[in-house]
Formats: structure tokens, sequence, C-alpha cells
DNA sequence: TGATTAGCTGAGGTTACCTCAACATGAGGG
DNA sequence: CCCTCATGTTGAGGTAACCTCAGCTAATCA
């Protein structure tokens, strides 16, 4: 039962964590006017370069039609571009536009801005012995 | 830079695994076919025992319109009762019928589960370690 | 008494998804 | 060459879980 409490406070404590990096942010990322949904999207390109909408859809995890969706606002904005596919005309590339390009760079950055922080509060040590734990339980 | 970087995959680490953990509660309370808003609303009732939709809305952290939608619907599923609240006949008392009452329980029990399974990996030492960091992290 | 509070209701809106059906275009195999 | 399959887009319609605003009743309280 101590075992129970333990597990449970843990999760529990995890949760609360969870919800305070979270809070963090999106304070950080509010500046930027994108959405999650749109910031998201923006990441996976800029993380992984031009790919085609259904890669995309899979790397979001949401259906294709979707992806056009998300794909036509962020074209509307002017942070992405179709352009056709030379290896397969059917298809096309999603490509960052400068202003798209700049603002992954931005969302990376405000996380790693808000990362730093919240992380801040700990010692070298922690810091690395929670990694350690934290790759434990991710595998 | 290798600051940043470390921080940068702490957070990501973090969220990998708050990924993970999530999963694993979705399967464990996938059976109880209850809404992650129903249980949500559910769980805080459970906790704390009956009160006011104000304060469950407060709890929440959501609009109080909203909440009496969510009881609307808790109540249809038979999970809670208004009752009127002795002390302000304006007010009502949210309270949880058995069929509620049984089903915090359910889902205290499934994200303890859930939460043993996960946590299960690591040694009583690293358990001890992560509640310890997680709470620094917490304040 | 008159203002305030608790809650309910209706109307209308938003975000971020979903499915299903249809369609154009192009790729690839037989 | 033809047929089938894949890629993407579009339209229509739907859902969950929220939101605001406005209007209402009943009860509390200064």
């Amino acid at each position: 039962m101590d075992r129970t409490a333990d597990d449970d406070s843990l999760s529990e404590l995890f949760w609360s964590v969870a919800r305070n990096l979270r809070h963090l942010n999106r304070e950080t990322l509010g500046p930027l006017n994108v959405s999650p949904s749109h910031g998201r999207a923006l990441s996976v390109l800029w993380r992984h370069g031009p790919m085609r909408p259904g890669a995309l859809a899979e790397h979001l995890r949401i259906a294709p039609r979707s992806a056009t969706e998300v794909v036509d606002d962020l074209q509307e904005r002017g942070l992405v571009v179709r352009a056709p596919d030379p290896a397969d005309r059917r298809a096309t590339l999603l490509t960052l536009t400068e202003a798209g390009t700049a603002t992954g760079a931005a969302i990376k950055a405000a996380r790693q801005a808000a990362a730093e922080r919240f992380f801040a509060g700990l010692s070298g040590g922690d810091r690395t012995e929670l990694a350690r734990i934290l790759r434990e339980l991710r595998d």
C-alpha cells in the first residue's frame, strides 16, 4: 500500500509538473500567435524539412483530410507553400516559406527558453539524474 | 550550448514520457466508458465530496455555463444527482450516486494500476529520486 | 427594499478534429 | 494501352468540449 501510494503520488506529481511546463510553454509561445495545432505542424516541417501532406498527417497523427485544412491555413498565413513534387506529379511538397522557417525557429527557441527557465532550479546533478530516469521510462 | 541542448532534450524526454503515460492511462481508462472530461469531473467529486456546480467549475477550470452541461451529462448517466444545498436554498449540491462513486473509485484504481505498471521498471531508489526532483520542479 | 448571488437556459461561436463520398491527376503493372 | 491504385483536394456533415452574452428565477443579505 506504501507501494501504491508512492506510485500514485508519483504520477500525480508527474502530471502537476507537466501542467506547469505546459503552462509555461503556452505563455512563451503566446506572443508568436500560432495556434497549438499550427505550431505542431510548423515544428514538424521545420524539423523534417519538405514533406508531402500525407506524411505531415502521419507525423501529426491526424487524418489526411484534416492535414489539408491545416496546410490551407498555414498557406494563407504565408508560412508554407505547396510545390509540385518532382518525384511524383500527383503529389505536392510542403515547404516552409522564409516566414515559416522563422516561425519554426522561433517556436523552437521559445520552447527552449521555457525549458531552460523551467529546469533552471535544478542542480546539474539533478538534471542528469532526471534525464537518466526519464530515458528509462521512455523505453 | 551543451546547456541548451540538455535542457531541450530534457523537455523532449519529459514530453515523450508524458505521452507514454497518457497513452497507458487512456488505455486503462478506456473500458470505463467515460470521456476524459466526465472522468475529470467525476474524480473531483470523488476526491472532494459533494460540492456546488460553481466549485466544480473552479476545480475543472471551466466556465460555470460549461459545468452545467457536464453535470447534466453526468446526471443523465446516473452518476451524480443535484440535491438542494441546505445551507443556501439557491444552491445545489452535486453528489455522486452509488454508480458515480463506483466509477470514481474505478477511475482512481485504473490510474493507479497504470502508474504502477508504468513506474514498475524503476528501482525503488530511482522512484524516490524522481519523486524528489519532481517535487522540486512542482514548487 | 434593492442589490447581489447561485444556478439554469438559449443562442451562437470556436477549435480541432472526424468520416464519407466524389473527383482529377498521375503512376505502374500486365 | 488499359486498368487499377495512390495522392491530394473538396464538399458536406458531424462531434467534443469548450467559450461568451443575455435573460431568467429564486434566494440571500445589507
